[in-house]
DNA sequence: ATGGTAGACGCTCTA
């Protein structure tokens, strides 16, 4: 099983780059982040043609995140499975055969102080939570991706130096995402890739893709079972260096 | 310190 994560900026305006990716990276699982539209405007009937079904929860404008599979989706949960309301569509959960995904879009925070930089990590510590409680991470098999906004460490970084506690990169950050691996998680993609220098997303305001300045903040975190049956992971950097991209590159996480 | 781009929405916000 082939387990992708991509923040599409936009599922519409991305819906031809989309179904060309199906149509040609052949992947089990999608789980998209940054949708941008309500459930009733996703474009389901399309990607259903592709051979997909669809799991989506959406909002207008802002965020939303959706689980497309081959396979049937099976136990969808919208949002944390908690008592805390929240107003913004930013996870969604499914099973797959035998694989539990989650499926998160994190807070960005706008800059280091800034309210949203709080809710952010308060919301990453609530997802730790949450993730805690309900899964058995030694015995299943889980997968929890998303766009996590936030490196892991200076590997994850093209700068450093420029980026030193900012936004994406600073040390509470890697704290409460930090929170979440502690609980028996594995960044698949570092297992695979020691070295630095890749990245999963690039901002479009200083060309930073031409420019090869770009940070790693889209992750597959999986338990120990699924991390023993993972083979590969790999950043497919086709459709950020193609027509009407989205800012993020999907990464692809073999399970056999 | 600022601006650059992109998307949705509606003349601004989020990223």
């Amino acid at each position: 099983m082939r387990i992708a994560t991509w923040n599409v900026n936009s599922v519409r305006a991305r819906l031809p780059v989309l179904l060309d990716w199906l149509a040609r990276a052949q992947p089990d699982v999608v789980c998209l982040q940054e949708t941008k539209c309500l459930e009733e405007a996703f474009p389901r009937e399309p990607i259903e043609d592709a051979g997909y079904q669809c799991a989506v929860y959406g909002q207008k404008t802002y965020n939303g995140v959706a689980i497309l599979a081959k396979k049937r989706i099976e136990d969808v949960a919208c949002g944390m499975q908690d008592d805390v309301e929240d107003p913004e569509a930013r996870v969604i959960s499914a099973m797959i055969e035998d694989v539990i995904v989650v499926d998160a879009y994190v807070v960005n925070g706008q800059e280091v102080g800034h309210p949203r930089y709080d809710y952010k990590l308060a919301w990453l510590r609530r997802l730790a939570k949450d993730v805690g409680r309900r899964f058995d991470l030694k015995k299943e098999k889980v997968v929890v991706c998303g766009d996590f906004n936030v490196t892991f460490d200076d590997r994850d970084v093209h700068d450093p130096g420029l980026w030193h506690e900012k936004i994406l990169c600073s040390t509470p950050e890697r704290e409460a995402l930090a929170e979440l691996v502690d609980l028996g998680l594995a960044d698949a993609f570092r297992k695979f890739h020691e070295e630095g220098g890749h990245y999963t997303w690039w901002d479009y305001r200083t060309k930073g893709f031409q420019r090869k300045q770009g940070l790693r903040i889209d992750h597959l975190l999986l338990s120990p079972p699924a991390m023993a049956a993972c083979t590969g992971v790999e950043i497919d950097l086709a459709p950020r260096a193609g027509e009407k991209p989205s800012d993020h590159a999907p990464v692809i996480a073999t399970l056999e």
